[in-house]
DNA sequence: ATGAAAGCGCTAACAC
DNA sequence: GTGTTAGCGCTTTCAT
């Protein structure tokens, strides 16, 4: 029998399987921007580590639609995945504290919620960005803004809070005039909030930034007030994608480990599908500073 | 009934469906490398389209290899999948051929092959480094070498017969010694092929290259070297991405419309799935170029 | 029109 | 051990 089998090249059908036994093997994996240079990296990670162990991961991109989002999960559970990770929820997500009263594996990755306790893994955002201050203040800056992410977002909120631990720890003022927040983690709305710093004030010497996409979208707002990086402005972004290195001048920045994030998230998510409980783990990975071009002693 | 349906948040078994309709309304999506920025733009195209239809992406990453893509389209298929998008294929590909004489619907996109005939959907490699060559030959350039990719991937062979073509509408000789290729579309590839080409002769004063990460690796050589970009040799990528404007300097390209082909890739697999037979549609996307610093006119 | 029944391909439970 | 059977939740067919 099994010889006529291999013969006819028989491969059991993976959806009457899943119908029969309840479990599709699938993995639902939700991202807010697929074109933002971090999300793909990860994607990687989880892909390689949730596919080694037999699950097949599905994708969809909310494009930082929380309607979408949402559709999708609805979309994605209807499809009976084994499991769910999640790379768009904000702080106060209702989705997630839903999802959380459903017994359905669930790991956040990149961001985490508030109020309810899920598995997540992250960057550790609020001792990064104050990393990236303690650079700043070391080459003698006193003054420095930030151009922030949303609020509503743990990278947005916790990469301020860095921030304003790392003015505190340096003994410098926190200044309300030099902060502005972009609207979203992309480089149009980082042009756009540095545009409006730089109509309040000029007073500052470094910008620390939330996000590469944010620093880049500064530069563009610089080179149109003609402000010279580094010798007028010293900048520190956030994530350190390759072309942090490539840009001009390359980009200091906070360097995380997006693909072990994914190997990591996916690990969580394999964990809870096979129901080893403990307490909900909580994940923060350190970023490094490297230092490039963007940075210089204050002038 | 459909009151109490309502109330109770009652939502079809999309596994059940699949197994007596045999439709399953998931797409294998194949990619070579989720990493390379070409791609996530692409696949974010095709989730639009493909999901607007009721379709959910089911993603692979190959990571450049023939095996794991056999085996990610294996497991795509008895996972029943509805239709199948590869972006991984050689020109000479079996897997291409096997698939194409079951009746599983198939796109491919970005990437063509020979011998078998298939819908699909890519940039006008020829034509676009056609273009590149005349732009150089324009600012005076007559020693033009070549960055290519592998020649056994459509990409590869059509852009490397652009730059033949080019050559020879403009009368320049054509010569060996200033053509290099790399392994892989992969910057590092492009560092190495670059200063191969550097090891033979600096008689050139431009280079073309089959794509915007081989020119960076091209960045990386040349400095090595000490020779400056464009003063003393004149740079043209291929694709057009995001970080192409950001470099140092930002790279004279090939723009392609990467959104628009996912979107049409996902249109012409819709076509085959709803058995719109005709003859398999081939759609070649013309890119655009873009002039930035990385070109000037021969010094 | 509305309702009952068969069956998609598999697995788990049970009988032998 | 090995063989048989019931049934996962849906759709489609057939009978009312």
């Amino acid at each position: 029998v099994k010889a006529a089998a291999a013969v006819l090249g028989y491969e059991p059908d993976h959806v009457a399987r899943a119908l029969r036994t309840r479990r599709t093997f699938l993995v639902g994996v939700a991202v807010p921007d697929l074109v933002n240079e971090v999300f793909p990296a990860i994607v990687r990670g989880l892909e390689n580590v949730l596919g080694d162990a037999g699950y097949t991961v599905i994708l969809a991109n909310s494009e930082n639609d929380t309607d979408r989002e949402r559709s999708s999960v609805r979309a994605m559970i209807s499809r009976q995945v084994d499991g769910l990770i999640l790379m768009t929820s904000h702080l106060r997500s209702n989705l997630v504290q839903e999802l959380a009263e459903t017994q359905t594996p669930l790991v956040l990755v990149g961001r985490n919620v508030d109020r309810v306790s899920v598995p997540s893994v992250a960057s550790d955002d609020v001792n990064g960005v104050t990393d990236a201050v303690a650079h700043l203040a070391a080459l003698g800056h006193t003054r420095i803004a930030f151009i922030g992410g949303p609020l509503d977002i743990s990278t947005g909120r916790d990469r301020y809070r860095g921030y304003v631990e790392g003015l505190r720890v340096h003994g410098l003022d926190s200044d309300p005039s030099i902060v502005a927040f972009a609207s979203r983690f992309d480089e149009h709305a980082g042009t756009q909030a540095c545009q409006e710093l730089l109509a309040w004030t000029r007073d500052f010497t470094a910008i620390v930034t939330a996000s590469d996409t944010l620093a880049f979208g500064c530069y563009t707002a610089l080179a149109g007030t003609g402000l010279s990086i580094p010798a007028e402005v010293s900048m520190v972004g956030f994530g350190g994608w390759p072309s942090s290195r490539r840009a001009c001048p390359p980009l200091t920045t906070i360097s995380v480990p997006h693909s072990e994030m994914g190997c990591i998230g996916g690990n969580l998510l394999l964990a809870q599908i096979r129901d080893e409980y403990e307490r909900p783990q909580v994940v923060r990975l350190k970023g490094q500073l490297v230092v490039a071009g963007s940075t210089a002693r204050r002038g």
